[in-house]
Order: structure tokens, then sequence, then C-alpha cells
DNA sequence: TCAAAAGTGTTATCCTTACACCCATGT
DNA sequence: ACATGGGTGTAAGGATAACACTTTTGA
């Protein structure tokens, strides 16, 4: 059972997803890139923060997101977790050069409150502009039966018929469900992804992926990023709709206190739907997840609310300790 | 913005940790190695199928996965899927010479049924060896009250007063929970990585972490391995045991027919738990996660038992798609 | 006839959902 | 007064946990 070591080396690209809250519109730390010179001679495409890892530099990954992010951008990152490690050559490494390549690039989730530093060299950009598909706070989006889901069906046909057919008309369901009640917010990747392979976004004629037709009014669905930063983001969303259901993450974002309104935006904000009020203030407070904090906000429009604070000592105690995003 | 690309270029290790059912004991694909030539002269250690990734022989690393294990084992793999991409440098590198270090290790889940080929240079090791703590089928093992938090009580203690031993302590309360209602099965790696901090396992020592104290009984908890072997297989065990609530992964480890007392007894070896007979037939029928073949099974040793099937069209419905796995 | 496992039925309880309604403030 | 958001109560419905009990086989 040998070692079977190979002398391949490759470049470690960290990127960071940095999500906040704008009021009650989820943004992300961006850079302003150059593009590819071939397909966007000039233009400025937008980034996440990026980084090489160097192990002799720095003793963890970790530190080293959270070096360059400061570097990049001043900001000191607080909440940071790894999401996925792509590793695939056909896509970011087709907008490099050979020779620099860094095949595989691994991305960070962090959570930051716009506040607390203002970046340099940086600026917060709406989520929803990227995915705009994937805000529902405000019914479904039109842009899915006009735009996409004929697009996306056009292609599936365009398979030649038998199971890899039907196979990618499933997907095309599972992703963008016929009906508004089978939405799955949490399937923000699968939901680029399927748009990647169909050649709906940007990237995928960037990266030189065949189209299946060539449009006359070429879709450009949501905002396009540089190498594989948009998959990236897609991740970092997924798992951050994921998790609040079970973490208390969404205190990260949040002010030290809150009315539970406020809380209930934020958290429509980042799942993407509308929230039943009465139900939603109870479970949270009924949850413990919450305390009063005795203060009072008047700046609220109507009646004056109650303050709230995040109840740390719930980390110590439920096994599930998040908010409901249903319905 | 600059890319600020450093020559940092670094290998990377694939290691793939292949879970199947033997009979209702989980076990794990294995390869020996030579353990480390100071602390283990001559000693062989287990180890899981690894490879690494040399992107201009491998499309993707799940290729390159595949590739490996099939190589090393004659297996062909079914499901597979990436875990975690641990990056430290304290671990993994101590044990290796300098210049051949490979620095980042990329953790993959594979499924298999144990039945369908066999292993060649590699066999099947039976999971709760490396983590006997987890086996709560019978109850609480006596290894926790008994063995690990007398001792994990003491490594807190040991630490300076003030925050730092406070969170120790809540840690180990977490982990370990001082009662038997709050065990999280799920807290796998949480667990491991304690026991390898508090210098609780072999690995610790291997890799030159400074011990508590020294034990005139060292203690061994669980079959070392490997490199970071073992905590790849913690996040293994971590990631199956929260994924089968709400995935139907349990049928990668099952045959093709089942009865419902095997499937649950399967459900049961890796959640570690004990289920609730009637009302696991009950959820997992009605549920329509499987459906009866017509067939019966009277190699059972009582009444012979109606054999199912897993429907697959239940990959197409439903958001959740699991078994529960409480009580 | 007994042990072992299969399989059915019923009830109490809890959680969620939905709806109705009152309260306090600013304009 | 009325719009806006804050806040409480309660009843219907569904899911689940716990328990009791019958059936069918092999030894």
């Amino acid at each position: 059972m040998g070692a079977a070591f190979e002398k391949g080396r490759v470049v470690i690209g960290l990127n960071a997803a940095i999500v906040a809250l704008d009021g009650f519109e989820p943004v992300f730390l961006s850079v302003s890139e150059q593009g590819d010179a071939e397909t966007e001679p000039g233009a400025h495409v937008l980034g996440l923060p990026y980084g090489s890892f160097n192990p002799l530099q720095h003793r963890t990954m970790e530190i080293a997101v959270r070096g360059f992010v400061n570097e990049q951008t001043g900001l000191s990152l607080g909440y940071i977790e790894q999401l996925y490690t792509f590793g695939d050559r056909g896509r970011a490494a087709a907008a490099l050069k050979q020779d620099e390549m860094h095949v595989v690039s691994i991305g960070y989730l962090a959570l930051s409150r716009m506040s607390d530093d203002h970046p340099l060299g940086a600026f917060w950009r709406p989520w929803y502009l990227a995915f705009p598909w994937e805000d529902w706070r405000a019914g479904e989006p039109d842009i899915i039966k006009k735009e996409i889901l004929p697009r996306l069906e056009e292609w599936a046909r365009g398979i030649e018929a038998g199971r890899a057919r039907q196979q990618a008309q499933d997907r095309v369901n599972i992703c963008f469900g016929s009906d508004a009640a089978h939405w799955d917010e949490e399937k923000v990747l699968d939901r680029y992804e399927l748009l990647y392979e169909a050649g709906l976004v940007l990237e995928a004629s960037r990266d030189g992926r065949p189209a299946a037709r060539i449009w006359s009014d070429l879709p450009r669905f949501g905002e396009p990023m540089i190498f594989d930063h948009r998959r990236i983001l897609a991740t970092a969303m997924s798992r951050m709709r994921a998790k609040i259901k079970y973490r208390p993450v969404i205190f990260d974002l949040m002010p030290p206190s809150f009315t539970l309104l406020q809380l209930q935006k934020s958290v429509e904000a980042i799942s993407g739907n509308q929230l039943h009020k009465q139900n939603f203030r109870r479970l949270v407070e009924t949850g413990g997840l919450v305390v009063a904090t005795g203060k009072m906000s008047s700046e609220t429009g109507g009646r004056p609310a109650k303050l709230f604070r995040f109840r740390k000592e719930v980390l110590l105690e439920r096994r599930t300790a998040g908010v409901r995003v249903r319905p």
C-alpha cells in the first residue's frame, strides 16, 4: 500500500464570502477585478476577497483568510467557517493562464456587521443582484416563470431522449419546482449549478462551455463574478439558509439589541421568504433564544417595541437553537 | 486589489472514508501503514486509502478518489461526497518528513456494500473500535463515566482559572453531556477533537502535543490511525449521522431488498442508539420511503417478514426524506 | 408450548398553524 | 381617527411517543 505521491503540487486559493445585512438587505463584500482579457477586455468584474495559502506563513487556513481579508479590506472577521473545496479544472482554470492556475479553491463563509468597519478597497454588494431568483420575500420572482423556466425547459428538450433528458427535466423541477409550495430555499447552489450547466449564466460561456444554442439575447441571469466566485457565494448562501434553522448564526449579523420585528426581517432577508409574525415571535421567545433587555425602542413607527438580546446560554443547552423559517 | 499570489505550492492529499455494514456492524475500509519511525518503530498502524491530487492527471478530485481507491483496493465506489479540508500544519505534518509533507488533506465519504467486492490489500475494520464511546446501542458505554470523563475533568481543572477553563468545562459537558438524554450523536468530530486537545488519544502525543500530565497508564481511547485519518473518519461519522435524518443514504449500505427490522438495525448501527420498533416501522412505511416487494423472508428467526425496497421516487418528491433516529 | 420476531390499533400529548383581537404610539 | 407596528389568547389539526395486543413461524 504505497503512498503513491506524485509531484503534483498546486496553489490553494482561499476565497471569503463575507456576509452582512444592510438594513434588511443581505450584502456581501466584493472587490472589483480586471475581467478576463479575451472575453471582457478592460471590463471590471466583481470578485470575492481572495488569496493563496502558504503553509510556511500561516499555521492554519483560517488564519490565512483572516490575514488577507484584513490586508485587502481592513476588516477584522468574527465568525468564520469553511464551506467547500472546489477542484475541477474546467472552470476557474479556463479564466487563468496555464502557468499560474490555482486549481483548487477553498471557500469560506464569514459573518460581519456592516457598521463595524468601513472596508477599504472593497464594497458591500447586495446578494440578490447575483441571485435575483432567490428573493421570494414579495412572492415568486417574475424572472423564474418568464425567463428561467422556459430556457431551462428548452435546454432539457435539447438533450437526446432517454435517461439523461429525464434526469435533466427532474433537476429542473426539483430546483425551480413547479409550484410555489415546493420551493426549497436551501437549494441555492443546485440552482446555480443547473443554470451554469445549461449555459444560462455568463460564467458558463466565459469558461468556454458549449452553449445549448446561441441566444440572440444572451441571458445574463444575475451579476457574474470572476473565477468560480459566484459558485462559492451560492454555497455560502445555501449554508446560511440551512444553518439559520439550527444554529443561532443570525445574531452575528444583528446589532447587540433589536426588536423582534427587526429579527424577523433579518431572518427573512437571509432565508428569502416571508414568515408568520405572531408565531415567529412566540417560537423565538418561548424557545429561549432571546431575552428582553428591559429597554424599549420607539423608532419603529408604531407602538414602542421591547428590545431583546441574544441569550448566549443557549449555546450550552439546546441541541437545536435556530429559528424556524416556515411559513 | 491585487491577486497577491505567493509561490506557496502544496501537495493535496485525498483521503477516503469508505463505510459499509458488516451485518449490523458499521465498518470502514482500512489499509495497514508503517507507523512513524520514531515513536512506533516498525509498528503497523491503520490508515484510510489515500493518494494525492494531480490536476494534470485528473479532471476532478472525485475522479481522483475513485481512481486511487480502485488501484489500491480494487473497489469501485458508488456514492461519494466531500467532507472537509484540513490544513493545519501542527498535525499531519509532524508525522511526516519536512520535504514531502502534504499539508492540506481533503476527506471524502464513500458508501459501499461490503459484499459487492472483495478488497485487495485492504480490509474492513469496525468503526466502533476507533470510537468506542460512540456506540450507545446497549446504553451508555462504561468507558465514558469510568475513563473518559474523569480524565477530561482533570484536564479542564489543569487549565488556569478564568474564561479558558470555563470554556473547557463547557465543552466537556456539551460533548460528553452530563446526562444520557442530552447525548448528541452527531457530535462525533467535536468529541474526538476534544479528546485530541486533552491529549487522550494517541495521535495527540504522536503529533508532539504537550500532555496535560504524564499518565502512568497511557490512555489509548480507541484505535489510533495514521496522520489525521481518525479525524477524517470522525468527520465521516458525523456527516453520516446527520445526513441519515434527511437523505435516504442508508439504502446505499443495504441490499436491494430487506425487512423493516434489518433497516432499523442498520440505522441503529450508524446512529449508535436504539429506536422504538413500532414507531420506526410506521414512520418509514407511511413516509413512503419504502414499498413492499410482495416477497417474504423467512430467515428472520420468527414470523416471516415482508421484504421491502427503497422507493427511488422520493428523491423527486420530498424535501426531507430520511429516517428519524429518536428515540 | 415457548421464544422470537412480525405486525396492528389506540390514546395522550405536544407542537405547529391559523385566526382573532387588543394595545400603544405618531401624524 | 387611523395607520403602523407591538403584543396576547386560543382553538383546530397533525405528528409523535408510549403502550397494549395479536399473528406467525422455528425449535
